[in-house]
DNA sequence: CATGATGTTCACAATTTATTGAACAAACGG
DNA sequence: CCGTTTGTTCAATAAATTGTGAACATCATG
């Protein structure tokens, strides 16, 4: 009569519009949609699953479901639990917002932001080897480039902070 | 001898390297990478381009070309110009991050926020009608939702707020 | 009007990214 | 050791995204 919450059975309506959120979430973060799927599940569940779980209920295969929770792992909106007389892995979704926004922000876009450094320094060297008309401009170019650069690794941490526990 | 800065010359060393680096931002924003090409190019150019310029000296199609100038404009990151007994519109970069950021944010990001709001509705309705063990938990998880939510959606404009100018 | 210059659109092609599933560890218990 | 359970990896495939270029609109000008 009333809808299914056992880990193996098909998904409910509620389920599925919590989990079609997280898909849009992850379509904005630019995560496979997978992954969104899979925390989505995690999160409506009142109880850890194993990644059979998640495959059999989302209907996905082994490989996805297997990268899906090492990317999540990478980031910490998942964490592990052991269950008593039980071989397998039981996840559980991470519910702090902080947490996650910071695992996600230091692995997704850290690298992007240091690697960004390293390339205005070089920007730097060609410009000290360059001549012409144009020298002065591209100084100022690279300097308020700089200072984008700048202030968006500043204002990473602030988010963060901003976004409280 | 001295590098090239005419419009129609190849790309010197010192664009490619400036253009380089706003196609990985563009990668970043989940952009198309001939408009991080586009706007790199508007950027480190002297002067003024038209759709043209940029077409032959990125050497992209003139579908990508329009379309990519047509994005930028879209969230202002570019601005148009006039010249005076020229039919074509020539293009500028737009310098102010703030201003880029804002748009930005509006076009692109506050579509999923607002979307993310509607969402919630739906859930609580069907949560509403929804019978079993897990009920509460449910709507503990959802108001965990919708705060997160909520702050997602405040935290955007402190961002453009703390960008400055 | 006819012409040429400028810019947009859109079906198709090329490219990139995600998913699948089978082969492969690893580890446990008999 | 062997078989079973659990999870990972990766080459092949499927799906989604981006780029192309030709056809089309628009408009200023003679």
């Amino acid at each position: 009569m009333s809808p299914e919450t056992e880990p193996l059975s098909a998904l409910g309506d509620l389920e599925r519009e919590v989990i079609e959120m997280f898909v849009r979430m992850a379509d904005v973060l630019n995560l496979p949609r997978s992954v969104g799927e899979i925390y989505g599940l995690l999160f409506v569940s009142p109880m850890p699953l194993c990644l059979d779980d998640c495959r059999i209920r989302l209907n996905i295969s082994k490989g996805s479901t297997s990268q899906g929770l090492k990317i999540l792992r990478s980031f910490g909106a998942i964490r592990t639990t052991y269950l008593p007389d039980d071989r397998k892995d039981y996840y559980l979704e991470e519910t702090s917002l902080r947490k996650i926004a910071s695992g996600f922000a230091s692995e997704q876009i850290q690298p992007h932001v240091h690697n960004g450094k390293e390339h205005i320094a070089r920007v730097r060297e060609l410009l000290a080897q360059h001549d012409g008309a144009d020298k002065a401009m591209l100084q100022e170019k690279i300097d308020l480039l700089a200072n984008w650069q700048k202030r968006a690794g500043q204002t990473l941490p602030l988010i963060l902070k901003l976004i409280g526990s």
